[in-house]
DNA sequence: CAGGTTTTTGACCAGACAGTCAATAACGTA
DNA sequence: TACGTTATTGACTGTCTGGTCAAAAACCTG
């Protein structure tokens, strides 16, 4: 009997998303959230019960969109684990030096969170462990293979993954062409390899320096 | 004759520069920077134009510094070129690993600016290839040791490592340890050195696992 | 088709914030 | 010691923001 809401509230905070992934948190207005919604401010007041909350819903989807995309990245067989890592990051690269001006919110909220029990601090760390398991997982396939050596410790290296991939999302926020984040992901992956320099050389693929 | 100045310009540009790391730009006020600095509204608006000006006084000395550091850091002759980049970034493990609520203010520029040609973009990218331009010199000494391959990429190692500390950073941030942190780390630096696992495992100092 | 429940709408509010103004104070010099 | 210059002080302001309120609307069921 009670009427029904007009807007699917999982669009709504995909909406949001965007707003907060190109103006974070602090500097985005409850009216640019009204205007990506198309919500009323007292909808969204309903439905979430603030901004903060809607950040945080938002949040959540960021975190596992990403863990997703990157469970996917590295789970298929269609190659070894090593090559899918290599393939991921790449992709990483790529996406990472696109012109948009986005910033992962899990990047966003780390920076804006206020303390180490925030909300805002501890879900950005637990979408971070969680990255770094499937990393591992991953790694851990390519150890038995024994494509990677038996020593290999694998959890770092896992985190080590996940470090260099926020790196680069940050090089590339700054306007780091896309030939360098290639690069750079080449020679993070070198790390798997031992040393293999050509690697890094062919496929660089619009010269080493940065567009300017 | 005129009446001068209470306050020495440097040292409110660096309480500022405090103030700053911990809020950032959008979410400190001026009432906060009034405190730190304990110049008057007035002063402040007089000495430097407003908070975004002193901002980028701040986000100016912030890269001094940082270059500053990264240069002496490898900058020595006490050791090889390969030690002291891995003095280095132990260093940074160790200092990212810190429980205060800092976070550099290039990263936080770079989060918060609004566009590429935004100084708040423009001065972190400059940042980063002046890092990255020390970076490379030290590489370059390396590799005319025999340190490195003849054929390193010199460049793009440059802005991996760039890139790794920057992401060490976000991990620390978001209350990563410093064991992992410092692991990592060592896995950077594998890229150096061809394949070497040992040395990872002997240095993480209070094992490999997250505090929690 | 009426009633109950919830959403929507749009006006409203109190607080905070960056920035300004005008008056006062402090200094060096002449 | 008086004057000109610049710093300081503290009160002021207009705007913007997140959040709230109360009335109206929409839907489903009985």
């Amino acid at each position: 009997m009670p009427r029904p809401r007009k807007f699917v509230e999982s669009e709504v905070v995909s909406s949001a998303r965007e707003v907060f992934a190109v103006h974070g948190l602090a500097a985005a207005t409850l009216d640019d959230l009204v205007r990506a919604t198309g919500l009323g401010k007292q909808s969204l007041y309903n439905a979430f019960g603030g901004k903060r909350e809607l950040f945080l819903r938002a949040l959540s989807e960021d975190r596992e969109e990403a863990t997703r995309a990157v469970s996917e990245a590295l789970g298929h067989d269609d190659a070894s684990p090593l090559e899918r890592i290599r393939g991921h990051m790449l992709l990483m690269a790529i996406e990472f030096s696109s012109s948009d001006r986005r910033v992962s919110l899990t990047t966003r909220a780390l920076v804006e969170s206020t303390g180490e029990d925030d909300p805002l601090s501890t879900t950005p760390k637990a979408g971070i462990e969680q990255l770094a398991g499937t990393y591992a997982q991953c790694l851990e396939h390519a150890r038995e293979n024994g494509d990677l050596p038996a020593d290999a410790n694998v959890q770092s290296l896992a985190f080590y993954f996940v470090a260099v991939t926020r790196g680069m999302e940050l090089l590339g926020r700054a306007g780091v062409g896309r030939s360098v984040l290639t690069a750079v992901a080449l020679d993070a992956l070198r790390v798997l390899h031992g040393r293999r320099m050509e690697e890094a050389v062919e496929e660089a693929d619009d010269g080493p320096s940065t567009r300017e």
